[in-house]
Formats: structure tokens, C-alpha cells, sequence
DNA sequence: CATAAGGTTGACTGACCAGTCAATCCGAAA
DNA sequence: TTTCGGATTGACTGGTCAGTCAACCTTATG
């Protein structure tokens, strides 16, 4: 009964996107609700129609996507494939994300996973839910013996993470040439540094044990 | 001649050190100038005596620990020990920080270097001299045969910082268990994750050039 | 002791903006 | 055509806070 009307979710929609280049323009704290509308071409009072703060506006954007990344990741871990290929569909898919929607990483990343302090704060719990998914990972190729374990899988986990979001934000502020080749080439760059480091391979690492 | 009074350049310390203690608690945005005052057992006025503005006192905070590490950074460099010791020196530099005053470095990473958006932006050059510093680090031991050629520099430098920022607001987060084993093992992992990679030294690594 | 200069105080102002709400519009069903 | 209910509008309110400023205090010096 709603959706056949032209106007009814539509509107809705089109606030989201709008709420995304807003936010990604200004910051969400800069950013006022007009400035959300404008962008919709749509009544101020409209945005409350939809959603019950300025804050759920933002809730939304990140929950939806974020969301989908877990999901990607359990289904990545499922399959057969080796613990490296596992953490470069990762990365891959996440740089894949950003490549086709940079503004809605950057407000993701900029505005929630990177801002626990103000906004991140009511998601720590999904956001640990990645950590921990990736970790998971981990800790099987230690098990079976394909990674080692001199690192813990919570450790590796964060550092892996941390690459990829370092990358993205690399991107996000101009830190880092963007391009169809630089997409490619970060997937790879990620999952060689923490999967086989940087030092060469030395016959001395053969002192651990 | 201001030395001598006591309470001279004595407030503007406390200020300080009060902001650091309200930003660390409420967070920059939601942190009231009056919070600072308050803090600091100090009238409202006087933060403006000593500062010109909020964000002054937050580009203090930030710019004078700054400063301190990227000086730090380059002492080490020009010490004649291998990269990933120079590596180890730097991820303990910083761990300490956060060891010696957390809440000092919960204001600059959460504020400053991971809100690069909003009041980061200021900032962006200083940041970038760190990574180029470190992005030197593993040039020069490309160099030298030490570390290999199929990651950028640049590259390696921004892995490298974001999985120590990463292990620092996990901690600061509650997202890790803090204490004294836990710094110095931190430490090693970083640098064993991205020096010596979570790969177990496979025999197969010679496929490569 | 008098005076000047800078340190210190906190009430006040002006701007800004999230969220409310009463009025209006519009499509569908009767 | 009428009526109903959700969609849409945007002016308005209430509260918050950064920054100002005129008055007051403290110390040093002649």
C-alpha cells in the first residue's frame, strides 16, 4: 500500500543519499538538518517524518552497510580457501565499497568507526563484531599451522583492520593517489604487509621455533 | 619577570591540563569551555586570557606532543641500528605516551589524528611529516636489501601507524585488556606483524624475485 | 603608600540549530 | 464527489554555549 505510491519510501531514500553527501560535505557535526533537506529538495520537517533524530539519520547509514560487511565477511570465512585469500576478499571487498561509494565511507569511517569517542560509541558492539569475525579467521590458519602464532588472533586482527582503514582514509583525505590502479594494488599491499611482512624472508627466521 | 610569580604561567599549565582531563571525559564537541574552567579551578574568562579560542587550546594540546614525536622519529633514524628496530623504538615511543598520560593520547588520536574531518583538517600537514618520516625508514632499508621491494614506503609507513593507532583506541575503547605485560607485548606484536608478517616463513617465498 | 600593569572574575549577549507542531496537500477508497 | 489518513510543509521555540567585557584583585616598583 506504500510503495505504489511514486512518493512514499522514495522519499525516504532520497533523504539517505542526500544525508550522505551532506555529511561527507561538512562533517556530520557541521552539518545541520537543513542542510540535509536542501540536498533532498525536500521539507525540513520531512526528515523527522522518517526518522526521530538527526543522530538515526546516521545510525541508519551505518548500520545498513555496516551490516552487510559482516555478513560478506561470514560468507568470505566459509569457504574453503586459504586464510590469505580470506583477508584479501576482505580488504577487497571493503576497498570495493569505498571505490563505489567514497562518500558513504568516508562518512561510515570518518563519522562512526573512527569517531567511538562521540558517535561510534553506540555501535563498539558491531564494530567488534567485524574484529572479531577477522580474528576468527586468524585463529584457524594458526591452527592449522598456516599462520603462526607468536601473534595473538585478536592482535592480528586489529592490525589487519587498521591497515585498511589507515588506507581508506589515506583516500579520503587526498593523503594517497586515488585510481583504478591504486584500488588493486592497496587489496595486494594490505594482505602482503600483514600476511608476509615486510622484512625478507631471512634464514635466521628460523630461530623461533 | 613572569617566571617568578607564581601563579604566572602556572594557569596556563593547569588550564592545560584540566582540558585534557574534560576532552579525554566528555569528548571535544560536548566539552564546554566551562567544563575546562571548572576542571581547572579557574574562572571562564581566563581560558580566553591564555587562549583565543576553544580550538586553540585543543591545537596546544596537540601540536606540542606532536612535535615532541616527530622529533623523537628522526632521533631514531639517524641511529645506526636495523629498521625493525627503528620500528620497535618508534611503536614504543608511542605506546608509552599512551602508558605515561592516556588521556592525553585518547584526546590527540580521537580528536586530532582520526578526526581529520572536522578539526584534524588544521592538522593534516603535521600528521603527513610522520608518515614521511617513517616512510623514509623503510626506504632506506629497501635500500639496503633488508626489507622487500613489493610494498611502497609510503604504503608501509601508513600500515605501520594505523595498526599502532588501532591497538591504542582499542585500548582506549575497553576493546583490549590494558596493563603493564600488555604494553610491552603490544610493541612486538606490531612489529612482528608488519616486519616479520603473520605467514609462517614458507618455502615456497622464493617464487618471488 | 600610591600607582600602574597585567592577572582574574563571571554575568551577559548573540548566534545557532535540533526538534515541534499546526496547517496544508494529495491520493485512494467509498 | 466526499472523506480519510498519511505525506509534506516551514515558521517557531527552547535551550545551549562560545566568546566578550567591564569591573575587581594582586603584585611590583618608586
Amino acid at each position: 500500500m506504500a510503495s505504489t505510491r511514486a512518493s512514499g519510501g522514495d522519499k525516504r531514500r532520497m533523504i539517505l543519499d542526500a544525508a550522505v553527501i551532506a555529511f561527507a560535505k561538512r562533517g556530520f557535526h557541521a552539518c545541520r538538518v537543513s542542510d540535509i533537506a536542501d540536498e533532498a529538495n525536500v521539507a525540513y520537517g520531512l526528515v523527522y517524518h522518517y526518522f526521530r533524530s538527526k543522530d538515526e539519520v546516521l545510525d541508519t547509514l551505518f548500520l545498513d552497510r555496516w551490516n552487510v560487511l559482516l555478513s560478506v565477511i561470514s560468507e568470505i570465512d566459509s569457504q574453503e580457501i586459504p586464510a590469505r585469500e580470506k583477508l584479501h576478499a576482505i580488504a577487497g571487498f571493503i576497498v570495493d565499497s569505498y571505490r563505489h561509494d567514497p562518500d558513504l565511507m568516508k562518512v561510515i569511517i570518518v563519522e562512526v568507526t573512527r569517531a567511538a569517542n562521540s558517535f561510534g560509541r553506540t555501535h563498539l558492539g558491531k564494530i567488534r563484531e567485524a574484529y572479531a569475525l577477522i580474528a576468527e579467521i586468524v585463529a584457524k590458519a594458526q591452527a592449522e599451522g598456516a599462520f603462526k602464532r607468536e601473534v595473538t588472533p585478536e592482535f592480528a586482527a586489529l592490525a589487519f583492520y587498521g591497515a585498511i582503514e589507515q588506507v581508506l582514509t589515506g583516500w579520503i583525505f587526498d593523503m594517497l593517489p586515488h585510481g583504478e590502479a591504486e584500488f588493486d594494488q592497496a587489496k595486494a599491499f594490505i594482505v602482503e604487509t600483514i600476511c608476509g611482512g615486510l622484512e625478507v624472508a631471512a634464514t635466521e627466521s628460523a630461530r623461533a621455533v
